[in-house]
DNA sequence: CAGTAGAGCGTACGGCATACGCAGAAGTCG
DNA sequence: CGACTTCTGCGTATGCCGTACGCTCTACTG
């Protein structure tokens, strides 16, 4: 098994349907000396400590002791470790304390953004993974799910629902996209966070012209950009933004339904 | 030269700075058969051709004719050549209507997302360019400067302009790195988006489950999703959530400094 | 007319994903 | 119990990739 994608028409990598338990192992050959959850562990491990560029099939079949090409009868391409390694950094979403209590979808979906964000910050790696075509995988269903959710008083149509939960987690990715930048270059370089930061600011003050961008030099002259004190600062305002716009939108529809 | 990273301590690679003019090529042996442009126009023309996927050294090497080592003269990494080509891609902001005619920031926002998106759909490739560390280059200068203008009748304080230009060109790219998700996976595989799109949507409702995720269920029934009638849809949507948000904050700063 | 800095590039190395086929293990069936 | 089937692990090989190194030859400086 394993062997071609989409085997019997379902659309879906053959791994994938095992990992999802849709699928059984057969029960005729030699019993199998590895596992799809190992070898997406060994992978999740190596990516975490050394980063995703580390991750190549033969480092993950050495960290398991066996030969790179062993993992092929698991897997039929790197690509769909990568998927798997991607769910299992996603995990399942904690359950939100707003949505017990039944309090504001504002406050609900305040808390889901920074769940994912929390998220994704453990797994900083999982962002480099180049994506082919839109997520669909049982733990984005369900981050998608309670989003939704936290939505539910908030008298909003369907389609608004979906719009506003694409907007808010494609926020929350891209804020987390940037710390990943910034923790690759870390690591590749030797300097720590806050050399980089300061780099930047010097390169940006180089090439920055008087002349021809009076508003970034009246910006860098009363600002200090390279500022770690507070390294949620630039999400809790975007953040605060978003929620903003979505909270004028339901206004409007329940000004409009009553 | 080209050769190491960071010869004067600028913190500039070497072929970057002979591409904004900060360094002048000597004059002492033969003339050089190729140019840093060339190099660069030969390497996006094949990333836009055939994806970044194609773009090696040889290959782009191919394209001109050059052996692949010869490249090397000009750039001293293919990381460098992505900066270059990112910075390509990137290009002179045009000028905003609304800038010229002094209308609204809010409508002067609004344009420079716009001529943002537009600038990203024209080269989709580039948002596949793994980043390193926070951008700082002549032309995203230029473009943050336009953002800052467009914001200048804002009444925002400095330090609320950056952090709302990060949010909006965020979102911008966030949503133009789902289409090049899109477009890199029709590329891929054979088929049209229209066909990836419902077999995404297929995907989908075989792994909700009613009892697990009733919001998502209610949501298939009510929702096409897979609707390309109007594939700015999603965009207008969140572009309009967002500005209202910063419009929200506008407002209360206004107030408070009256 | 030396001397020399730099251009182009051939070769080589190490790493990568992965196609292919073989040996042997663990079941099933007569 | 044996023959047959099916599946595992893996050795080998191929063809990419980025790039370090060093050679040759050019075109300028003194």
């Amino acid at each position: 098994m394993a062997g071609n994608n989409d085997a019997d028409g379902t659309g879906l990598p053959a791994s994938v349907e095992a990992a999802w338990g849709l699928r059984d192992r057969p029960v005729k050959g030699p019993k199998p000396g590895l596992s799809l959850d190992r070898i997406v562990a060994a992978a999740v491990d190596v990516a975490a400590a050394e980063g995703l560029g580390a991750v190549s099939m033969g480092r993950v079949a050495k960290e398991l002791g066996a030969s790179t090409m062993a993992l092929y009868r698991y897997v039929s391409a790197k690509e769909e470790l990568y998927l798997l390694m991607q769910e299992a950094a996603m995990g399942t979403p904690e359950p939100l304390p707003a949505l017990e209590s039944g309090a504001d979808w504002r406050a609900a979906l305040g808390e889901w953004a920074w769940a994912q964000r929390r998220m994704f910050h453990r797994n900083l790696w999982a962002l480099r993974i180049p994506i082919g075509g839109p997520p669909a995988s049982p733990h984005s269903v369900a981050w998608w799910e309670q989003g939704l959710q936290a939505l539910s008083g908030s008298g909003l149509p369907e389609g608004a629902k979906i719009s506003v939960i694409m907007l808010v987690s494609g926020f929350v990715r891209n804020e987390a996209l940037l710390m990943s930048d910034i923790a690759a270059a870390v690591e590749e370089k030797g300097v720590p966070a806050e050399e980089v930061m300061t780099r930047w600011e010097r390169t940006l003050k180089r090439l920055v012209d008087p002349v021809r961008h009076p508003a970034l030099v009246s910006l860098l002259e009363t600002e200090d950009l390279a500022e770690p004190d507070h390294p949620d600062h630039e999400f809790v305002f975007g953040l605060e933004r978003v929620l903003d716009g979505v909270e004028v939108l339901v206004r409007k529809e329940t000004r409009g339904a009553e």
